[in-house]
DNA sequence: CTGTTAGCGCGTTCAG
DNA sequence: CTGAACGCGCTAACAG
């Protein structure tokens, strides 16, 4: 069993030629059905498998999406690979995922490998450590469609699938300033990544239209870990500086803020209030009392997948880019009023 | 830049043979330091790529590992998948992740998938539905690798990453038991996969080992999703039936229970005690008053990822089959006795 | 140390 | 409708 029967083999057996054969397995109309179901029979009998690797090397194809992500363990991530396996699944690609541990060094060494690998086309969320996009050029230059998801990129010529980030921000925000919260911090995330600038920004625009100071020290740059949320708490709590409320830009802090927040034994909302960006399982397992702006991980998959296998059909991508944006749900999980 | 350069077109730049620059770009030793670093000039010159298609299909290899989960999503999955891909990746391997979703056609026709693609070792947690391993013969008949992780095989003959369910059930039992609970409720899984069977298996031992009586109406069996657990354990709550606490065999359940519970404003554990297989994300941020047995996806993903690449490297799979068992830890969010 | 030759297994000409 | 021949790009064997 060892030795894989190709299609000479089936071909020999059948004192046929083996691009006959070929174009059988291939189901081409220029094959008598008669010839092709001897075929196909003798192809069951041998234990005939198609070697994908030739088809591919001569077809210069390889069915096959890379997708590169921080870290797939984390909620969001894995929802959208999620997204991605199964549009992918429905139009017959294979998914290859690789994390980037948020390093730029490993970023760019998995971009090589999988343009090496010939991947039909790349899905990127780039890591924290990415500051500008050259190590991408090459994708291009390699003719392999690229789109951005989530972490976006916001240089010309690019595709993107985002949330609306800063209408997000703005949401979170409002929704704090309507509960009766003036004095409300906000985590945010790494400066360099362009979902935490929007996000934000739509604190801010929150903030300026309901005509409520914007205080720098109000904002706490987190490098979303948990820790940061936790420490960020504490010292908000050790103040006690009448804060009413804290907007988390990211999921991980505000699970750390929770945390700290419980271990002080306040209660949530009374003692304050928090709306955090996150996804499912965390905000539906959370304190219940946590407002969240849903980013749904699956939709942000499905639609960036759709995006590349179009450009993949097409055999073009568009010069300009373009770019998809969709919205962030506000999910009130607690809707007693305060104050 | 469409017309990729070959290793050909670098000979011919150099008038020295493909060959030879084939042996440069692969470091071979058998070429003068001076050609080869000629040769690599060139090659970034050119923008030359490696076809990694063409190597494998000559090598015959394609360092490329093809996982099967039922779902990426669901945290367990997520952080085993990143333990196989970190584990991959330092080895110089690629992962193909696919979902067969709970379903055996699905799978079946993923495996097939995966075997064409020619993946140099396959690692899988089957799905619910998959009652017998027939449609996984072809992986062993085609040479390839094969490691069951978590949801394992009891067949003779294949290699198992699993963790200790017997003693998790067991101590998840025992604890509630030290707690001072003693009409203790099962929430199961399907029974057809082993690892529920395992845990059932050691809740019945600890009731025994502590002559409590074991009732089959004790037992709940769940599909895994929050919504049995929430169902449950409503119908628990309204029978009044003097049930003292939960052990639940899978997360999912566990997290519909906490949740039924907290809707009906009881408190953790004064009212219920609840121990259940659970992971990181979900068991932090869970009401920390629910134990937990601990399943670390990454040791499994990494442990099952050493193991497939010994047996590539090696070239050989071990007729008998090897089992390694991981520990579950108990981990006890709230040490406060009841009762 | 380098060149020559011969495929890996398949798909696509171009004849007939 | 089918056969013959070639090539995708690379590597392995054998010469020299």
């Amino acid at each position: 069993m060892s030795n894989k029967p190709t299609i000479h083999d089936i071909a020999k057996a059948l004192n046929i030629d083996s691009s006959t054969v070929s174009r059988a397995l291939n189901n081409s109309p220029r094959v008598t059905l008669k010839t092709k179901t001897k075929i196909l029979e003798k192809a069951q009998e041998l234990g005939y498998k198609r070697n994908v690797l030739a088809s591919n090397l001569r077809k210069n194809v390889t069915n096959t999406l890379g997708v590169i992500v921080p870290r797939i363990s984390r909620y969001f991530f894995s929802s959208a690979i999620q997204g991605i396996e199964e549009t992918a699944y429905l139009a017959g690609y294979n998914v290859i995922i690789c994390q980037s541990l948020e390093q730029l060094e490993r970023e760019q060494s998995i971009v090589n490998g999988l343009v090496e690998k010939r991947v039909d086309g790349m899905l990127i969320s780039i890591s924290m450590e990415t500051l500008n996009y050259q190590h991408l050029d090459i994708v291009k230059n390699n003719g392999i469609p690229l789109v951005f998801f989530d972490r976006h990129c916001n240089v010309e010529g690019n595709s993107n699938v985002l949330i609306d980030d800063f209408k997000g921000g703005f949401d979170a925000t409002e929704h704090l300033i309507f509960q009766g919260n003036k004095d409300i911090v906000h985590f945010s995330g790494p400066n360099e990544l362009e979902i935490y600038k929007n996000r934000l920004a739509g604190y801010k625009a929150a903030l300026k239209k309901h005509n409520l100071p914007f205080k720098k020290d109000n904002i706490i740059v987190t490098r979303l870990m948990e820790e940061d949320g936790f420490k960020s708490m504490q010292s908000i709590l050790n103040k006690n500086d009448k804060v009413d409320a804290v907007f988390s830009a990211n999921d991980m802090a505000a699970i750390g803020a929770i945390k700290c927040i419980k271990e002080c034994q306040l209660k949530i909302p009374e003692d304050i209030a928090i709306v955090g960006f996150s996804n499912e399982p965390i905000s539906t397992v959370i304190e219940p009392a946590l407002s969240t702006i849903d980013q749904s991980g699956m939709q942000i998959g499905k639609t960036a997948a759709k995006l590349i296998l179009s450009y993949i059909e097409n055999k073009q991508i568009p010069e300009t880019g373009e770019t998809i944006v969709l919205k962030a749900n506000l999910i009130e999980r607690n809707s007693s009023k305060r104050n």
